[in-house]
DNA sequence: TTTGTTTCGGGACGATCGTTCCGGTAGTTT
DNA sequence: AAACTACCGGAACGATCGTCCCGAAACAAA
């Protein structure tokens, strides 16, 4: 027969999978990926070191498995956001200068852990899939009659987080506003 | 009397000094900030682990010099290069274009490393000046009667090179030609 | 209930970490 | 020559690391 409830030590084990997950993005967030280890993800997630070896292999998989799902909320993220702003009928510029000084102020911890996602797809082949799936979002949402304005346009919202990130304080939406007027306007 | 000759200690010292910077540089191009430790930069360099410490009064301060003389090398390559391409009378578009693929080929290492630099930086902010100085010698050469223009500029390079580092083989000169066109073009 | 499976968590092992100590050496000054 | 300074490098300390072991507990199937 079929087994159709599920069981419920797998559900918790998911469910604490999951808190792991979610208390390593904390530590990125907060400390950068150096700061994770078994112990301080255990802490943060208030169960024993354990737990970690044994809902992950090994302390690269908890890396990578944390790093998609964070890859994969961005990506749900992107698309509920385009689709808001297009019921509203936003006029674009505002809405995404918005969201950079949303992403470089209050959100500045995970902006971070972000492109720490990045450089570490750099360097490990299989994170690059997941890394790539927010551009891929936009890229298959977003109405693009000129492949090579678009692909300017996420260059430069790329450029212009990274470049925020290393100001002292971040920008607000009125400095970053022309910057992405020009960057909308079409030539 | 005033002593003119360098102490010939002192000069090994700061030899050496540079020697442990240049090792620690290649350890980050090849394996990322999170391979340095003071016994792996030593082997690197070929000396005792109780250099590292003794010209270096912690990690952190040796991380810290190190993508500060990184940072330092970064701004004079582009202050050489501009001038080159200008002494040339070179087109703008096809340089960078050339460029950007070199930093996302043979030089990709460097690359990464330069934006660990970057995200570092985010988080140490006695690091910003010296990730900031490449962008500052940029402004402070090319002529750029338009802020904006010049700022999504850089914003565009910035993503293209980040962008560049997580596909899955570095994109060809050819490739990058009309977006930086694009990127280029007044409007 | 009995049997099997999955999760839990305390404890510990060996490796590696940053850092310190301290005697030895090379170079400079008096 | 002697005194002083700066660099060198072997050895080791305590802390922390990733990971493994193994019995207990919770739950499901028989």
């Amino acid at each position: 027969m079929v087994k159709l409830q599920t069981d419920g030590r797998k559900a918790r084990g998911e469910k604490r999978r999951a808190e792991l997950i979610a208390a390593t993005l904390r530590i990125i967030e907060r400390d950068g990926v150096a700061g994770v280890t078994h112990r301080t993800v255990a802490a943060e997630a208030g169960v024993p070191t354990t737990s970690t070896t044994y809902h992950f292999s090994s302390l690269d998989d908890l890396l990578v498995a944390t790093l998609i799902s964070c890859a994969r909320d961005m990506a749900t993220e992107v698309y509920w956001m385009i689709d808001r702003a297009r019921s509203r009928g936003s006029r674009g510029a505002e809405e995404v200068a918005g969201l950079l000084a949303e992403a470089l102020g209050p959100r500045r911890g995970r902006t971070m852990a972000e492109y720490e996602l990045y450089l570490l797809a750099a360097r490990k082949p299989e994170l690059r899939p997941a890394a790539r799936r927010w551009l891929d979002v936009l890229t298959s949402m977003v109405r693009h009659d000129d492949e090579v304005a678009f692909r300017v346009f996420l260059a430069g919202i790329d450029g212009l987080l990274i470049q925020g990130l290393i100001d002292d304080e971040p920008p607000s939406a009125e400095e970053l506003r022309p910057v992405v007027d020009y960057l909308l306007k079409p030539r």
